[in-house]
RNA sequence: GGUAGGAUACUCAAGCGGUCAACGAGGGCAGACUGUAAAUCUGCUGGCUUAUGCCUACGAAGGUUCGAAUCCUUCUCCUACCA
């Protein structure tokens, strides 16, 4: 199967600028493509990843990839997709941010394969010396004002008077244009991808190539990824699911993936795992067959965590939930059970908080930092949504004593089917 | 610069002198049902030592009043029309 066919099963193309003429040019022999990625946040996200992976299927295939950390775009701010006028990020924070992501997309991709090792790029290194009169002579020249405003990312700021948009955000495209013109001068770069909504960034690069080159250049754009239900991906209102253990542990990012709905499994089997064709229809059949055992989310938990974070962090999540949502917890061994700790959010507990009349379970609820306030703590457990140590317990009075500890150390708080936290005695 | 209109909780959006911690919708959280899914139904959704109690809140600061989200003044920011 060829890689435009590929991405097309997989449902990975929503648009390309020449579908005869790239699939013939990457018929032809290798070619080097590249994505860029904007250092709005000091770590990839989940929604990130589907771009990322499609230039590592490019690189299995043979081509060769570059992923190109939005120094200077950064620093712009991206209107597309976007209602409002961005914050511009501090230039620290910036830097910061780069460098993160920069070590998250040297993990996704093979930059140490002789025959077409991935490179990552800076598009600050090539904009930062041109000057802004330069910028205006040779680039700007090029761009017809007309044109520009009638892109949807320009054109739906521009009719919402309520908001508006920039100089600096409508001057994004021809930053972006201008990585495509450099890359495709310097580098042969051939194509573009990008998620749906950069569209109008893509062509105008290729615009760009084309006036000032006389060279082709290719634009795809992989498709909007949306929740069954409508809602974005991968953001919730407690944010976004990142790829950094430390903004999300590895024990929730496993916990993101198997709580996917039904109905999107086998679509994120495609987007999100290198699983081969027949394995993912293998999979769709045990889901038809038997979804309450879950074949499918388990098999997508396991590749996405298992492709970000290592296997052998994906064993231990998946030891954790298996002990946690697997049945009671009486007879597991300690050693299992100081495996969890680490997986799941734990605060710390000074022992005489629970000697004397011991710790109310509304204040043991706030301290593990399930609930914000002790109101809200009060009315969970009245309404029957916590749990101690796996066990229901209505009662917001209930003190919490030494003998309630597992272990003589921990306490297991549950809020609901599926937060837990622990609280640790020293 | 002038005139008119607007700013209410996470979001949208009622309220226009007391009965307002503020209608309704969405979202969120929890419960029931389930499969850590969806759909459906129910409850909650400012905080506090649970209290027919107190505190904080209706853009900001003052004022009128026994009493203000509601009336007045000034300010800030948005929008429309005019210049």
């Amino acid at each position: 199967m060829t890689i435009y066919d590929e991405l097309q099963w997989r449902g990975l193309v929503a648009d390309c600028t020449d579908v005869p003429g790239l699939t013939t040019r990457l018929a032809a022999g290798p070619i080097t493509l590249y994505c860029g990625f904007d250092p709005t946040a000091d770590s990839l996200h989940v929604g990130n990843l589907v771009p990322l992976l499609v230039l590592r299927r490019f690189q299995t295939h043979g081509h060769h990839p570059i992923a190109l950390a939005g120094g200077a775009t950064g620093s712009i701010g991206d209107p597309s997709g976007r209602t409002a006028e961005r914050q511009l990020l501090t230039r620290e924070i910036l830097s910061r941010n780069i460098a993160s992501v920069k070590t998250q997309l040297r993990r996704l991709l093979d930059f140490d394969t002789a025959a077409n090792p991935a490179r990552l790029l800076d598009n600050a290194d090539w904009t930062a010396p041109v000057s802004y009169l330069e910028f205006l002579r040779d680039i700007g020249k090029h761009f017809s004002v007309n044109q520009m405003v009638a892109k949807e990312s320009v054109r739906a700021r521009m009719e919402d008077r309520e908001v508006g948009i920039s100089y600096t955000e409508f001057s994004y495209m021809l930053l972006q244009a201008f990585d495509f013109y450099h890359l495709r001068k310097e580098h042969q770069c051939e194509l573009q991808i990008g998620g749906s909504d950069q569209w109008g960034n893509i062509t105008a690069g290729i615009d760009l190539c084309r006036k000032k080159l006389g060279a082709g250049a290719f634009g795809l754009t992989l498709p909007l990824i949306t929740n069954a239900d409508g809602s974005k991906f991968g953001k919730t209102v407690a944010g976004a699911t990142w790829l950094d253990p430390a903004k999300t542990s590895v024990y929730r990012f496993y916990q993101f993936w198997i709580r996917t709905d039904d109905r999107d499994v086998i679509r994120y089997l495609k987007y999100f795992t290198f699983l081969s064709r027949d394995e993912i229809a293998a999979l769709e059949q045990q889901h038809a067959a038997n979804p309450g055992a879950r074949d499918a989310h388990k098999a997508l938990a396991r590749a996405v965590t298992d492709l970000v974070h290592g296997p052998a962090a994906t064993a231990e999540a998946l030891r954790a939930s298996n002990l946690l949502f697997g049945g009671p917890l009486e007879g597991i061994p300690e050693s299992t059970f100081k495996d969890i700790v680490d997986e799941i959010p734990t605060r710390e507990l000074a022992r005489a908080r629970l000697d004397g009349t011991g710790l109310p379970l509304v204040e043991a609820v706030v301290l593990a930092e399930l609930c914000p306030g002790k109101s809200q703590a009060r009315k969970d457990v009245e309404g029957g949504g916590i749990y101690v140590n796996n066990a229901r317990v209505a009662d917001p009075k209930r003190l919490m004593a030494a003998s309630d500890l597992l272990f003589g150390r921990y306490l297991l708080l549950r809020k609901g089917k599926r937060t837990y936290a622990i609280l640790k005695v020293d």
